[in-house]
RNA sequence: GGGCGCGUAGCUCAGUGGGAGAGCGCUCGCUUCACACGCGAGAGGUCGCAGGUUCGAAACCCGCCGCGCCCACCA
């Protein structure tokens, strides 16, 4: 710590204020480059933040404010202890939302085929009529001025909360280092067999009309019919079978029994027809069958759902599909080749009331001809059942048949679950979250998607003589000439022309899915590949912050990609933390009509006070929303200012020695906070640091404070009393020091505010404060146990002194004529060190003690008299 | 169905083997020389229920109940 001269101290204002300082001390923190990373700094000395680049399309609310709270804390803590932090920005604003914002606000539509056309403007009003098909560079560059907006808001919030960010180093998920780095990760998993295409039952959203993942999906509940369905076999037994998906029913390859079924023994192995459509399918039994649901047989289609493509793929039953990319049912040749019929003329006939109809109108319509036919047995079952969502989507995802883009991950579980056991994971159950979610994958990630605005696949394809396109021969792009968009870039070896010319090539269409450019944040935040230096001195990082509810895509995508990169893991921490939900405890959002905007907050409380109240919500915990918590926040924050007015209204002379007992044993108080303080946040428990900072600074006020006033004005009589009062100084501005650092990372405006009145540069730049440094400024030896319990027994006693006047409904500066303590001899000794402070801090007259077995305190207030415990 | 977390004062929560706590809210008092954006004091709890371990359990173990989240092959 260094004395600055009087003469160059800021002047500690008449009236402190907490009004302005987030514009004032944001923008000398620009200025001043105060969080710019250290690039000369070696990777041991580097503290490296993945932070997560929020969904700029999306809503802001307090959720942000929440998380990044927590992680911006961490960082000024780290960059306190001398870290080089890296501490970015990143702008997630590839993908779904936007591209609906683009579409409704230009009136446009992405069209992979149409040629990109540099003098594009966009319409200034949007069409009423049919949308515009624009390329899909041209969709790319609307999609980009719209975030453009969105991250301004974003980053004004940011500035205003007080995020420690470097803004040099920002970056957004559909840039152009976004794309070369996703770009050339997939060419190397291409190349190294990790990345492959196959033609395969794909989960399929019917109204975005792409393939989703598995990670993407979300169960709705939704209402529905069970409907008891008759097969016959070709001896003209019933089979029944209880389905919700009638439509299905020309699908439907088999009907299965559990192996164990007695009832179906009779059954099994034989043919059996469809209804209305005559398709002989064969009784088949599988464990997976659970004899207890329905009549105990089941109808495997191609495919209703997840299940059916276990039981389709285990047992090597053939594929009937009926449903088309739209969700709507297709023309299908009953009669030939694997449309076999006993009766095709009647499986046409009956067919012809369900093409063209989406599942739902199938659905109708397929139940009021099998209730025709006879062949509906029985009332239907209303029953609720939980059905399989994209989480954007507004109807339930089918399962269609489509050639797509994975990455392998089931031949990497194991891999994937160790590297889960050597990261650290604060808290550490939340690791139980990612095992549950790795042991449950069943099949390779799907990673290709029929959007537009998202990183493309840098591949095409050739087309033979005839045009056919022939997927088995793509051709990569090379590395140097990425990032590169097929749809308009030209293969090496090809000519502009022969673009879907015979003999020509084709461009991939498809973009690649989310995640896999989110999966690789620390790579494209660090400049993998592009800025070796860079990247070495970032990676692996030090931590990931992130919520809980995207463990298994974010999270688990990430250790993905950097096993297969790298063969290592990311980062060494996960740091997750919980949800903001509403005073009702549901969690906010856009959908529930229950969300909090943010700005507002820190208007009417300040960022301090808002990030008060994040920083209250500890690690991995949903956290109600609650402005009490800011206003409380917000005194803590007043508190400070106020109380460093106090102890910097006379800094202490050169040589002040810490020599009274109370002052010494207020310093080892602090010491012991410190160091809690400080192994809370070695271990990101950043609201424990908070807590035990915040508990001891109030009652310093309260207390210590108080107890030492007065010897504080009394200074001048005495060479004792100059030295009681010099101790205080020396001690206020040591402990002030020691608060205004350990809140810095939690108040970073006021607490810069502070630290300006007295000391040089920013607080934010200051070093952390250590245990053992004060615990130094006692002279080595520790305090006495007596002036321990000095301090602890001044301040009951006081607490006692306050108590009597308060009951007597007088003022606590009204006399006390005598106040007698009663307590064991050796705690009696040890008051006496306190007594001139005590006599002066309670307005007491005289103390007197007498022996006994416990604390009892008897105050004699001048005309009255009190009893205390 | 499986897993994880939670259940402590009206509210939000801390408390991992030995005094049941904090803040807010509530009540009462105090124009106190850092702070009325303040200060002081007080009331308020069967620590979800039941059993066990222990000299001693809010905490450890077993079971149950309730809430939340994640996951699942929900025909």
């Amino acid at each position: 710590m260094t004395d600055v001269p009087a003469s160059e101290r800021a002047a500690v204002p008449e009236r402190p204020t907490l009004d302005g300082l987030e514009q004032k001390w944001s923008e000398a923190w620009e200025r001043d480059g105060c969080y710019s990373f250290d690039r000369s700094a070696t990777r041991e000395r580097v503290f490296s933040i993945d932070t997560p680049p929020p969904t700029v399309s999306g809503s802001l609310h307090v959720g942000h404010v929440f998380s990044y709270t927590h992680t911006d804390a961490v960082a000024r803590y780290q960059r306190m202890r001398g870290k080089a932090v890296f501490y970015p920005m990143g702008w997630d604003d590839n993908g779904l939302p936007t591209e609906r914002r683009v579409q409704n606000h230009f009136g446009v539509r992405c069209d992979p085929s149409v040629p990109y056309d540099p003098d594009f403007e966009a319409p200034a009003e949007p069409s009423e009529r049919e949308p515009v098909s624009i390329s899909r560079p041209n969709f790319v560059e609307l999609c980009l001025r719209l975030t453009e907006t969105d991250e301004r808001a974003f980053e004004d919030l940011w500035r205003t909360l007080g995020l420690s960010v470097d803004w040099s180093m920002t970056y957004t998920t559909i840039g152009e280092r976004a794309q070369r780095i996703s770009q050339r990760s997939f060419l190397r998993l291409l190349a190294s067999d990790e990345a492959y295409q196959l033609e395969a039952p794909t989960l399929w959203d019917v109204d975005f009309q792409t393939a989703v993942a598995q990670a993407e999906l979300e169960d709705r509940e939704r209402p529905g019919a069970m409907n008891r369905v008759r097969f016959q076999t070709v001896d003209g037994a019933d089979a029944l079978i209880e389905t919700t998906r009638p439509e299905l029913i020309p699908a439907c390859v088999a009907l299965l029994a559990h192996p164990d079924d007695e009832r179906q023994r009779g059954l099994v192995g034989k043919q059996v027809l469809t209804p209305l459509f005559g398709t002989r399918v064969p009784v088949l039994t599988h464990p997976l069958v659970d004899p207890e649901k329905g009549t105990g047989l089941v109808m495997v289609c191609t495919f209703g759902d997840l299940t059916d493509v276990v039981w389709w793929r285990e047992l090597g039953l053939p594929v009937r599909s009926v449903l088309g990319p739209d969700g709507r049912l297709t023309d299908v040749p009953w009669g030939a080749a694997g449309w076999e019929s006993d009766d095709v003329e009647r499986a046409q006939r009956e067919y012809e009331e369900l093409s063209g109809r989406t599942v739902n109108q199938a659905r109708k319509r397929i139940l009021e001809l099998l209730g025709e036919a006879g062949e509906l047995v029985g009332e239907p079952t209303q029953i609720t059942r939980a059905v399989k969502f994209f989480e954007k989507g507004e109807r339930p995802v089918e399962i269609v048949t489509s050639r797509q883009w994975f990455v392998r991950t089931m031949s990497h579980t194991d891999e994937l679950l160790a590297r889960g056991r050597e990261l650290t994971w604060h808290p550490p159950y939340m690791r139980a979250r990612y095992e549950d979610w790795v042991n449950g994958l069943t099949g390779d990630w799907c990673v290709s998607r029929q959007r537009f605005f998202g990183v493309p696949f840098p591949l095409w394809y050739r087309l033979d003589g005839s045009g056919a396109v022939l997927y088995d021969e793509p051709i990569a792009a090379s590395e140097q000439q990425l990032p590169v968009d097929p749809s308009t870039d030209v293969p090496g070896g090809f000519a502009p022309e022969q673009r879907g010319e015979p003999g020509g090539f084709i461009g991939d269409p498809d973009v690649m899915d989310t995640w896999a450019t989110s999966s690789l944040t620390p790579q494209i935040a660090g400049h993998a590949g592009e800025d070796d230096e860079l990247f070495a001195s970032v990676f692996p990082m030090d931590v990931r912050p992130q919520a809980h509810d995207i463990i298994r895509t974010w999270l688990f995508s990430t250790v993905l990609r950097s096993q297969l990169d790298y063969g290592e893991l990311p980062w060494r921490n996960a740091a997750i933390s919980g949800w903001v939900l509403d005073p009702d405890r549901k969690k906010m959002s856009k959908s529930k009509g229950n969300v909090v905007t943010p700005m507002h907050l820190l208007e009417e409380y300040g960022a301090d006070a808002v990030r008060y109240w994040a920083a209250s919500g500890r690690p991995g915990t949903d956290t109600a929303f609650d402005a009490q918590q800011m206003k409380v926040g917000r005194r803590l924050a007043v508190k400070l200012l106020n109380a460093s007015k106090f102890a910097l209204a006379d800094l202490p002379e050169e040589g002040a020695e810490l020599s009274s007992p109370l002052d010494r044993a207020m310093i080892a108080r602090l010491a012991d906070v410190v160091a809690e303080a400080t192994s809370s946040f070695d271990s990101y428990d950043y609201a424990r640091a908070l807590e035990r900072t915040e508990v001891f600074f109030w009652w310093y006020c309260d207390y210590y404070l108080e107890l030492v006033k007065g010897r504080r004005y009394d200074a001048g009589a005495s060479d004792a009393a100059r030295a009681g009062a010099a101790s205080v100084s020396r001690a206020l501005s040591r402990s002030l020091s020691v608060f205004q650092r350990l809140l810095a990372p939690f108040l970073p405006f006021v607490t810069e505010e502070v630290w300006s009145w007295w000391q040089p540069g920013s607080v934010h730049l200051a070093s952390w404060p250590d245990a053992a440094d004060l615990r130094d400024a006692l002279g080595g030896a520790q305090p006495a146990h007596g002036e321990q319990q000095a301090l602890a027994l001044a301040a009951d006693v006081l607490h006692e002194v306050r108590k009597a006047k308060s009951q007597a409904r007088r003022p606590m500066r009204a006399p006390v004529l005598r106040v007698v303590v009663h307590d064991t001899a050796e705690r009696l000794a040890a008051l006496e060190l306190a007594a001139d402070d005590l006599r002066l801090a309670g307005s007491i007259e005289q103390i007197a003690t007498s022996v006994a077995e416990e604390l009892a305190v008897t105050v004699e207030l001048a005309q009255d008299v009190s009893e205390g415990a």
